[in-house]
DNA sequence: GGATTATATTTTAATCTTAAAGCAATCGTC
DNA sequence: GACGATTGCTTTAAGATTAAAATATAATCC
């Protein structure tokens, strides 16, 4: 990603090349739409993920556990925090080890059932995420203000509405 | 990623939880909209990784490349690799390593600047590049086939210009 | 022409990611 | 209760990715 980053090694702002530009004519339009839709992705990611790195010093895998665990003050399981961020749970091994070591997150063993290891933010975490969970809400809107609120319903409603049905149509 | 994959290890299709998990009623639209296109884009991209590397035994990564090569059959720098694919150069060294290694490309220094690697399809490369090609349109079409042409058009529309917004804002 | 600057690529270290294999603890069934 | 299957997690090997430093070549400027 990295898009405005060094200018020397990476794509940069001014570029007109793209990853759109493997199209032709003669592709169909869904799979130009996807080619698109994953040009914006990787452009916000990107974007937000050099904002998270050079803000905060955090990486954008290790702020999205922290936000699961924001959400459940209770904690969360490894198996739990695997599904909600869908991803392996050898990846989520690596992530909560990486967070711990920071002291920015806490484990424990669940008493009743000694495999699960249950996982929740320190108090300097939560403070932590706070500052930059703010900072992160400020920045996914600003990037996305080049749609009016109801525009942005017509492409939440459009994108869900594909999500259902690629979700069905996997596998 | 890997929806739908080994059972044991990661998110299935049955898992209500996914990274929409996340929110909350406080959050703001655009908050809300940028995880639910996350979510989208990586189900799918899942999905394609899946089956190229079933199907084909190749990565999406390398895939991607190949797929700038076959547009540009005059051949491509390792920097026009990098700006398409909007990745660091470091990166475009890696992929093109491997890709020569199986034989599907192929390299030599350009005559007129001994900087320059200019990188095209082998034989070899084009003829499975053009079979693996095919196969990944009809999925992305099958994907996509919840949603009506016009929707599409309005899909594409939508994030066309928050692509536009979203590249001014950045930096 | 020689020094400086810029460009194209590679290398390096760190992180993330997956699939598959392995380990440990629990559950289900008899 | 014991045994086999399941579940939760970790480890491993391979690949992808980035930023930054290094290298090599080209272009620019006096």
């Amino acid at each position: 990603m990295s898009q405005g980053g060094a200018k020397l090694t990476v794509a940069g702002k001014a570029d007109q090349a793209d990853i759109e530009t493997r199209l032709t004519d003669g592709d169909h339009q869904a799979l130009r739409l996807w080619l698109r839709m994953l040009a914006c992705t990787n452009l916000i990611e990107g974007v937000v993920r050099e904002r998270l790195k050079g803000e905060f010093a955090i990486t954008l895998p290790r702020f999205d556990l922290m936000a699961q665990l924001q959400r459940s003050p209770r904690g969360l399981s490894m198996g739990e925090l695997s599904q909600r961020l869908m991803v392996t749970g050898g990846n989520i091994t690596g992530i909560v080890a990486a967070l711990e070591a920071e002291g920015l997150i806490a484990r424990e063993a669940d008493p009743a059932d000694r495999r699960v290891n249950r996982v929740h933010l320190t108090k300097t975490g939560r403070t932590s995420f706070e500052r930059m969970a703010q900072a992160h809400e400020d920045w996914i809107i600003d990037l996305y203000a080049g749609l009016s609120a109801q525009e942005q319903a017509r492409l939440s409603e459009l994108l869900g509405r594909l999500k259902e049905h690629a979700s069905d149509a996997r596998s």
